[in-house]
DNA sequence: CATGTATAAAAGCTCT
DNA sequence: AGAGCTTTTATACATG
């Protein structure tokens, strides 16, 4: 139980035991991934890049009828006035407006993100289209990663006000804003934290300045005990609630004078 | 087991 | 003017 208070002073890590790799196990997109292995045995944490979203502009209007007729894989929304083009590698989605506008999704990397672009625009190509690729950007990117350690998350929402929002019977993550270099975390009590950030390198900045932090909150395993202890306690609460079994009518409210017996008479009785 | 809840962001149309 | 819708994606906790 008593494990060590100073659990704060958890190895701090450097830059480099921080290592940022795809979601998507090496060639699942045919592509090669480049994960740079840790040489050393330095307490790693892996960020996981999950989602990069991107937009950029063929620079010519298109025809979305044209598209879903002449494009593979394409389906046509025509009540939202645009058309969703999916590849395979990167696999990747890419919802296309006639302005030429289009915003791909699904990329596991800054890379692939782009690499998958230009796909989408070469295939556009062919169908036709004056296709010029430009101001290809990369907008918003998911990431995430897996503390050794389970975080107390209430406790770290109590001490930091300023910048955590916790509401646990809304969501059960809490939300850490960076403002600079812009991040937004969820932090589980599991230890899982989400990233989103305009890009990876601020999901990686992000979670250097997190770790810290949450090592602070690091949970003990008495303490994890306890949080369980708690749980069960609310289950329990929770099903003893004792509720009339019928509603009472105006006809029995005035017999409840002679038939005013002991509440926990049948108390035990589970409700679902 | 599938939703819904929450997070970010772009595109552009609809509705307030 | 601004907010909702759509798409993607992990996380996790409730509910049907």
């Amino acid at each position: 139980m008593t494990d060590v208070q100073l659990e704060g002073v958890t190895p701090l890590l450097d830059s480099s035991s921080l290592k940022v790799e795809n979601s998507t196990n090496n060639n699942q997109n045919g592509l090669e991934t480049e994960v740079e292995e840790a040489e050393d045995d330095t307490p790693c944490i892996d960020i996981i890049i999950n989602n990069v979203v991107c937009t950029f502009s063929t620079r010519c209007h298109l025809n979305l009828r044209t598209v879903a007729m002449e494009g593979a894989n394409v389906e046509y929304k025509r009540e939202q006035g645009m058309c969703n083009m999916r590849i395979r590698r990167p696999y990747t989605t890419a919802s296309i407006w006639s302005s030429g506008k289009i915003t791909c999704t699904g990329a596991t990397s800054e890379p692939y993100a782009k690499i998958a672009a230009r796909k989408f625009a070469r295939q556009l190509q062919r169908i036709g289209f004056d296709v010029k690729f430009s101001n290809f950007k990369v907008v918003n990117v998911l990431g995430t990663c897996s503390m050794p350690f389970k975080i107390k998350v209430a406790d770290m929402a109590r001490k930091y006000p300023r910048e955590v929002s916790y509401e646990p019977e809304l969501h059960p993550g809490a939300t850490y804003r960076i403002k600079e270099p812009k991040a937004t975390l969820k932090i589980f009590t599991t230890g899982s934290i989400t990233v989103t950030a305009p890009c990876v390198d601020n999901v990686q900045s992000a979670i250097e300045h997190i770790f810290p932090l949450v090592a602070e909150f690091k949970a003990v395993k008495s303490e994890v005990n306890a949080e369980l202890l708690m749980k069960e306690a609310r289950f329990i609460q929770k099903h003893r609630v004792i509720k009339p079994k019928r509603p009472i009518t105006k006809f029995e409210e005035d017999l409840e004078y002679e038939d005013s017996s002991d509440e926990d008479f049948d108390s035990e009785e589970d409700q679902d």
